[in-house]
DNA sequence: TCCATTGCTTGACAGTGTCAAGCTGGATAT
DNA sequence: ATATCCAGCTTGACACTGTCAAGCAATGGA
């Protein structure tokens, strides 16, 4: 992939090299458990030496900050593309706002939990937590726009709608509740359960 | 505290080791970053040496885990105790149950995010996991009492309550999502969403 | 009194994150 | 065109980690 010392090739960009971490770690957090996710680790996987990764992030905490941050920005545009593909009914698009988070969460199950984890806000905080506001401003327009009862502002209803469907999918991520049997249980089940939440985004 | 190598006093008694680590662990956990919950760290902390903890426990992940089946089994009974104390009602005992979890899960921050990573189940996974279930059941016996509506079944019910409250503390102890200003703003905010469940288990 | 076993120790090894120093080749200056 | 510089990466080293192997020492039973 990237030329070795050796090669008479070009020397990679060093936008690649970067990239190429990011990528490394990436899979190496889908793809096995967490404790393999190491600099050097990482640095094989992109070819290159293992002390290289410093050179673009100062520290291991940085480098799983960044794709931590790539998560939420993931997340993010897929919440939008959700919204905006479905019907003009403010509890419509807050659930497929809703769907379109767990979808995510359950297609990179390991991401999602490192993502929110207390232990990976140490370095790089400042990108991750924007990248998360970013999503909680996408979730906050979309509670604002629904008629709630009496009582439920709008940050009362964005933290009963986020922490919602985080719950779920961190409680089936981690097999502490099931959604039955069958292929498209959780879904099934993840449905039933954002309609639940309908009495608390249109009443009044 | 223990007695070192060169100590005259009586040789510290098996259990007294075994507790003095995982007491270690316990403090550790709540009390630094996660990187600093070290076996070494843990031994050193209980005045053994580095290798007597692969005595009582044959890997790290299950001097971990151990740690952590024993706040399922805090949780669990910070829950019953609540449960008992609360009104004979269905709901309000549920809900009684649910600020507990929450009472929990903000004592001991770290320890309860632990308890809920992937990446922690691997060694002592069974040990975790029926302590985990104790919890569940414990929360499964309550929301069975409770009346529910149409088509809302033991299992999307107990989902439902435990993703709510997990979700909500998770976000808390993330900083994802603030209660509002004040001393108490976390556990008020915690009563009014609880509040929001009501419609699920009190209607039929 | 002797011995075996339990409980812990020391020592070692590979692997980790991070720092320091050195090499190297393309860009820049003269 | 030649000399210089320096970003980008390398190698090397250090302290630390989890885990294994071997050994010592005290305790309980014979």
């Amino acid at each position: 992939m990237t030329p070795k010392p050796g090669s008479t090739g070009p020397r990679a960009r060093p936008d690649d090299v970067r990239a190429a971490l990011l990528q490394a770690a990436a899979n190496l957090i889908e793809s096995g458990p967490e404790s393999a996710v190491s600099l050097r680790a990482c640095a094989r996987t992109a070819g290159v030496s293992h002390a290289a990764p410093a050179h673009y992030f100062p520290t291991r905490a940085d480098l799983i900050g960044a794709v931590l941050a790539e998560g939420f920005d993931d997340l993010a545009a897929r919440m939008i593309a959700a919204r905006d593909a479905a019907p003009d009914d403010p509890f419509a698009r807050l659930k497929a706002i809703g769907m379109a988070y767990i979808a995510f969460a359950l297609s990179r199950p390991a991401t999602y939990d490192m993502m929110f984890q207390r232990c990976n806000r140490d370095g790089e905080q400042g990108r991750v937590m924007t990248a998360a506001d970013h999503c909680g401003g996408v979730l906050w327009r979309a509670v604002a726009e629904t008629r709630r009862p009496e009582g439920v502002d709008d940050r009362t209803g964005v933290n009963f709608a986020w922490m919602t469907v985080h719950g779920y999918v961190s409680l089936v991520i981690n097999g502490l509740i099931d959604g039955g049997a069958g292929p498209d249980a959780i879904e099934i089940m993840a449905d039933r359960l954002l309609s639940l939440l309908e009495p608390a985004f249109t009443g009044g």
